[in-house]
DNA sequence: AGTTAGCACTCGACGCGAGCGAGTGCTAAC
DNA sequence: GTTAGCACTCGCTCGCGTCGAGTGCTAACT
């Protein structure tokens, strides 16, 4: 049995119709409203292929049938077409701009004017300079068993932790350590320094106990995530989405976000993101358990060409794709364009 | 009608009760779980005076009777007994300073233990320095019925806005007001520019109607909150409480919460508190409408003895006074020890 | 005069069953 | 291959009776 045309239409208009009443739509519902020209029984075996196939299912026995995740991620790649859209200019960002001078407060807006546009939840990172470069790298004897790693970059950034060892190092070993460090990863920005690189210097530096956990302090120091920040806005949007009408899910899902939990996986698929897409994930694509039953759109934002940021907006699965990676679209493109002017 | 010993005894069950139960309070509960060594009948009558004196209500006919905020009040003026408490050394605010350089990263967590522990709704503002000095006050002409008003600080804080004011204002003229104006408020420290103060140079200027306006925008300046962060943590915890089972109110205190109208009451008479006291506000104290179905307990934190920061805690009217100040006052013995170590 | 037992009454909460209606799958005819 | 017809399923709503917690009132008791 194969996806056929008449078969295709059919999903679509199941689809269309979910999006819009969050019921399970039936077969008269679709023969009634949209025109295929066809009857309810004609349908009723279309859409028992459907299921079949796991595009559809049925909450119950005489219900009608809801898209299943399968069905939303034919959808999103192949029913909507967003490459040929126009997008206008957002003058409100430029007030945005004029009312406050912190690029803080500004992401903050955005994420809230965004959260208001769509209805959904949205969630703003603030930007990370991961382009910075290596200046220096020393390390510090602290007290027995104790050293402190210090990085320097050439934005001027210090970063620095302690770190447990098992035995006490002479300042002396420590600098001609901190030398060698230096030679090998002089000049090399945060975001190359991966973990490929790290075992390639652990190889040239002599596969030393000292200088493994040295490294993976540093690359620990190199990727934390401890400056950066998360804004949020329309939480509470959560309540009204009918799918969460259980508190106990909206409440879970409120709390992983509250709690910064829900970020840790989105922002590194984010990150690694190529410029301008925008990536979606629908349901059961997500890591998170309670983000199973959302769709995720994420995007990055970028200063100066360098991509710094994450934006992204949480929603039910059944949430408007269309015009919501529209609004993300539109609204990245004038933001880009405000921060390069900041 | 006065309020005996014996009604005393009986309101104090009825809150004790009710605080545990979050259930309206029958006689027949307290006559058994409270040995006053009178019947439920004898209760009845007095629950019927109490009720008249406005210290309890009944939700509905044959509905047991809970307390009234004026019964809340009474109980946190003369019942509680916090004076003598002894508050131990929080150790894990140790391990945090160790764990985060960051001041707001420490704040942040200051506020998700303290919503732990109590299970309520908790905030933190970012230090605010208000014994900032004002080194220059000027009025510029904008245009036709606006001027705009620019305060710095000894700080080089730059503060301004915008005013609305009937007529035009020729720029000598504001050259000699502002410089009225400046010879006033020369030297004083933002928090010096109170209510009283701006009446009084209300008065010493001459009550001129432009003079009045630019005051009151000018006490507004100095005393806005824009670059002030405020970190909540536990909102989700409201969907637990069972005075908020409705969702609307449950997401519309939820609402005002994340987008932080809330606090602007709150705030305002947090930092005007004397030194080391705890203020709590109880239902129809607040201001604000989503506010007055909760109890508030705000008190202020320090850095080299200046208060210079707002810490609180929203909850359900009926919430555990007796345990959450003690935490409060715990927490802040020991953060502003924390934070002098800075 | 204050206290208490007794009693009728109120009213929300809960559970149950009937009825409704949206929707299905199957069959037989077109 | 398509469709009309039909029996069947099942969640949802609504009304109704019951239950029980709680009250106020009255009359009797101390």
């Amino acid at each position: 049995m194969e996806l056929n045309e008449r078969k295709l239409k059919i999903l679509q208009a199941i689809i269309k119709d979910y999006l819009t009443t969050a019921e399970p739509v039936g077969s008269r519902t679709i023969s009634k409203n949209y025109n295929l020209g066809i009857s309810p029984a004609t349908i009723r075996n279309e859409m028992s292929d459907l299921e079949e196939l796991g595009f559809i299912v049925q909450p119950h026995t005489s219900a009608g049938r809801i898209p299943s995740d399968k069905a939303y991620r034919l959808y999103v790649d192949t029913m909507l077409e967003l490459q040929k859209a126009e997008f206008g200019k957002l003058v409100y960002l430029d007030q945005l701009l004029k009312s406050t001078g912190r690029i803080e407060n500004l992401l903050k807006e955005i994420a809230r004017l965004l959260a208001q546009e769509t209805h959904y939840t949205t969630f703003v990172t603030t930007p990370q300079y991961r382009r910075a470069k290596v200046k220096n790298l020393q390390l510090i004897d602290l007290e027995e068993g104790k050293l402190l790693v210090v990085v320097v970059t050439d934005t001027n950034h210090i970063k620095n932790r302690t770190i447990r060892v098992d035995s006490r190092y002479d300042q002396t070993v420590l600098n001609r350590l901190s030398f060698q460090l230096n030679e090998q990863l002089y000049n090399l920005s945060l975001e190359e320094i991966g973990k490929e690189r790290i075992e390639s210097v652990k190889q040239a530096t002599g596969e030393d106990q000292i200088v493994g956990k040295i490294l993976d302090a540093l690359f620990e120091i190199i990727h934390e995530v401890d400056d950066m920040d998360i804004y949020t806005s329309g939480t509470t949007n959560i309540l009204h989405y009918p799918e969460f009408a259980d508190l106990d899910k909206a409440s879970a899902l409120m709390r992983s976000i509250e709690e910064r939990d829900v970020f840790k996986d989105i922002l590194n698929t984010t990150f690694d993101l190529e410029d301008g897409k925008v990536k979606i994930s629908i349901g059961d694509e997500n890591e998170l358990p309670d983000l199973k039953a959302c769709s995720l759109i994420t995007t990055s934002y970028h200063i100066h060409g360098e991509r710094v940021g994450a934006i992204g907006i949480i929603g039910p699965k059944r949430m408007d794709y269309y015009n919501t990676v529209y609004s993300l679209r539109c609204l990245i493109k004038n933001m880009d364009e405000l921060l390069n002017r900041l």
